[in-house]
DNA sequence: TGTAAGAATGCACATTTATGCATATATAAG
DNA sequence: CTTATATATGCATAAATGTGCATTCTTACA
């Protein structure tokens, strides 16, 4: 039996960095109407989006379909009530997900990264 | 003189949130073609282009111009010697943008949503 | 000085993505 | 049961982005 069972190696620790990863995710938070969105549900909380759009150029389709794209990747959560759709920030999953992310990141780098490799 | 002069309103919370923000570094951080450049990096270190290329089906030249994004946004470090240029990690500003984000999430999400806001 | 190697840039092209209109679906109200 | 409202979806279009080839630029080396 190995007595370093418990460690990772590097290819381990890349790996698991890979698997936090989510391409989806950051391509979300890469929009900045999105963020724009983001910022009205943390200054408003729960909305519908007529609600949403009335503050945006945008049309109430594409809003829609905004939304329904960071409710995907887990940023939001929604709730249908009689006529309206309801978004709010899934601030747990939110915040985890980045969390998890830069965790790993820290972990990549500090483990894997030779020496040289972070310079200046 | 006012007692709560150094407690920030909700406007500035999300203000600062606002500020943290960086479209472009999060659209560099949502194409996968660049995480696998980032791995690359954190497995090998201070990489010249040519080096980068070899396990990727890209071309150097698509290579090299992520490698200018990337280092733009701030990711990664160049240094040119001789004919090649060498990219690496630039750990404490990408960690730190990444961190500064997460802060400012945090705080808005707390400070600025309302009871109803992360519901579920 | 001429040649080769590494990288950057101009350009064209393909893919992805954002957008808005028209329409469909669902639900409330009269 | 008809109409109005809120949202979702099909479709076409425009803009952004990724890609590769050809060329240029820089620097090392013969």
């Amino acid at each position: 039996m190995e007595i370093q069972t418990h460690l990772k190696t590097r290819d381990e620790i890349l790996k698991e960095f890979s698997e936090a990863y989510d391409a989806r995710f950051f391509k979300t938070l890469g929009e900045p109407v999105r963020i724009q969105i983001l910022s009205y549900l943390m200054k408003n909380g729960r909305s519908d989006i007529a609600s949403i759009t009335e503050n945006m150029p945008q049309d109430r389709s594409v809003v829609s379909r905004h939304l329904n794209q960071m409710q995907a990747v887990g940023m939001l959560c929604c709730e249908k009530e009689t006529r309206h759709m309801y978004y709010s920030i899934n601030a747990q999953a939110f915040i985890d997900k980045l969390e998890n992310f830069l965790t790993q990141i820290k972990k990549s780098i500090s483990i894997c990264c030779p020496p040289d490799c972070c310079s200046k």
